[in-house]
DNA sequence: GTCTTTAATAAAGCCGGTTGCATAATAAGT
DNA sequence: ACTTATTATGCAACCGGCTTTATTAAAGAC
């Protein structure tokens, strides 16, 4: 008795996301007739969709703008401002927080540093911190991601973390949650890192990517047909959990040990410059790294892998060494492509965001299976560099 | 325009599949009243759909064989004769085949040894001989399975394979196509075993696995999501493909080498009968392989691992030994469990009939979207051990 | 003020589903 | 052998969603 019923309302819900996703595609208003011909629906039927929708305050009717002779046609336009998504990037020095509108387009940014240990009420500071930059009203707030260094578990809460030991066990999502009111997200911020390079950045078009962040440690994310691999007790790709399995020998406590200049960055930037001491610390280095990631990628054989580590000017030398140094680990000449990051350090937060997007769909935007607007999402990168 | 019909004509389908699966899942013939009542379908629908089914030749319908008083009902019969689906495992030693109906009872079976180099067309002898073990009639025949060891292209060819080098770069798939009139899907031998494992055997339940073959050489299949993790290659799961990465260092040629006594069966029976010096060259064994193991499981952190090696009654010790191997490797507690193998070697030719079942479900069924029968193709396991 | 052009609306029909009711077919009872 | 109780069938009516077609409304152009 369901099923009909059932089968009828999906087909008006898939009609609903079509048109919306035309409106919002173009991003000023579009008339029924235009709607109509991008859809493959009816003009009835178009009309009958976009009135449901304006009911819902997703869409509303604007000005006919008429140019030539003839009945002016209405017009309608995607509600972009009705709701806001907020996503935040809580790290070990700082908290990077991010709101965007409901096509993904960033209105507010804020970056706090830190020095003392973090506590979950600088999630909720950061959010308001970067709704005041642009005045807006959070009332509209209707989801938050939320990304954080360590293991995530399912619930919201935080196994284990090196990086902010005195978060571990506290349940986040929810206290998050119970505070503003809204659904939050919550993942490891190199997941999401690796979730919006594949969606949006050096990982577009591939739906398998694995991720890679070369910094003080090394850190492994792996996206298979578009979702996150999270695992059974969410640690997959948590290759420093093998014991004794250290990535490098040149690392003392976390921190990489280097000889022929101060920082990694000094080592990249003298090997750009053609320093050939340098040049071969960076082979060294990748070369001890090499078995581990050859292995990753027996086992996943991606499309692609991206990989963020070091200035991104002189991020070549660092992906063509490390390709060289996987190569030789392997058998067959088949092999991934290694990219460097689109997105940068900014690609956490974009994750969160976006996360929070994905998860959230449906209390979004009130209709079912509306996609995420991830390219949006990550294109308005520019806006940060300022 | 095309919208409106997809859509109905989408529900018409599911619920097609619905009826069907109904009067497959209890495979006596059933009245129209009780598939009405379990698919929630109005009893006009059902009739209707019914009759669509008739006149595909899936359905056939039976005599009312009544009971009580009033007037008999209608029954109807899942038509599981009107169409074959065969496997066949295409192993360095033999060939293996089988013959399933539509719902996926072994009607067939047939077991090949072979001294020579293998053919292509030991294939379609295999299936031949399997057909005619029950008199089948091989016109009904509706697609093929084929497992080979080695790399297998998506496009049917073998493009590396170190048990079958006489088969290495022939068209396979296309020519057992072109010569049976048939689909004919093909894959690995381990990536279908694993599947087989997954679906209806000591994976069941779990939609990711591991599976690991220890034999002569170790061989890793993932099953992800329910589906086997191909890779962009078609290289997941190659760990061998990795230089100088031998499993064990008392491996020579491919050959493993056992000191306590003749053959790797022979140590698991004598250390499941208590003999100290065989158990100590297990667990010697298994401390070689868990690094790697470990690796993978951090990767793709599964439910499950389901492990086939040595004679079925032993497998215990092996499990107990690796499976304290591996936690040796591990920082954290978290560990999915190992089991062992419920299918054993018929687990290849099961997975190469169900990918196939899988692959060409709309040619085998004539409906979209009609699930593999893995359940009793696995179930049927006892008929072979005969 | 009328004409032309374009869009919105209304009406009718299709397809798939459901509910409700009269009817047919049988076993059991007399 | 006839009636009755019982059960499933088959038909009719209706709903929800979409489409097509025809009619009406609203603007600029002459």
């Amino acid at each position: 008795m369901d099923t009909a019923r059932g089968a009828a309302q999906a087909e008006r819900s898939a009609n609903q996301v079509a048109c919306l996703r035309a409106l919002a595609d173009a991003d000023d208003a579009q008339t029924v007739g235009v709607i109509s011909a991008e859809t493959g629906l009816s003009r009835p039927t178009v009309h009958a969709v976009l009135d449901d929708l304006v009911e819902a305050g997703l869409v509303v009717p604007t000005d006919p703008s008429i140019v030539g002779p003839g009945r002016p046609a209405r017009a309608f336009r995607f509600a972009r401002e009705a709701g806001l998504v907020a996503g935040v990037d809580l790290g070990p020095r700082g908290v990077r927080a991010i709101i965007c509108d409901l096509s993904g387009r960033r209105l507010g940014y804020t970056e706090l540093k830190r020095d003392r240990p973090a506590e979950i009420s600088s999630i909720q500071s950061a959010i308001h911190a970067a709704a005041d930059e642009s005045a807006l009203d959070l009332g509209r707030l209707r989801a938050v991601g939320l990304a954080l260094p360590g293991v995530v578990e399912a619930n919201g809460h935080l196994r284990a973390s090196l990086a902010l030991p005195e978060l571990v066990g506290l349940p986040i999502a929810e206290t998050v949650s119970q505070h503003l009111g809204r659904p939050v997200a919550i993942d490891n911020d190199i997941k999401l890192a690796a979730l919006a390079e594949q969606r949006g950045g050096a990982g577009r078009g591939y739906s398998d990517v694995v991720y890679l962040q070369i910094g003080h440690r090394l850190s492994v994310s792996i996206v298979l047909n578009g979702v996150i691999r999270q695992g059974r007790h969410r640690l997959a790709g948590e290759l420093g959990a093998q014991r004794g399995m250290r990535w490098t020998r040149n690392a003392d406590r976390g921190q990489l040990i280097w000889t022929s200049h101060p920082t990694g960055e000094a080592v990249l930037s003298a090997a750009a410059a053609g320093d050939a001491d340098a040049q071969a610390e960076i082979d060294d280095f990748c070369a001890q790294i090499a078995g581990r990631i050859a292995t990753v990628l027996l086992v996943v054989d991606p499309e692609i892998v991206v990989v963020r580590g070091g200035p991104a000017q002189d991020s070549a030398v660092l992906l063509r060494s490390l390709e060289a140094a996987v190569e030789r680990e392997l058998l067959f000449p088949e092999r991934p492509p290694f990219v460097a990051s689109a997105l940068g350090r900014e690609a956490v937060v974009l994750g969160a965001v976006g996360t929070a997007f994905d998860q959230f769909s449906t209390r979004i935007y009130g209709v079912h299976d509306y996609p995420s607007p991830w390219r949006r999402i990550t294109h308005d990168l520019e806006r940060t560099s300022k």
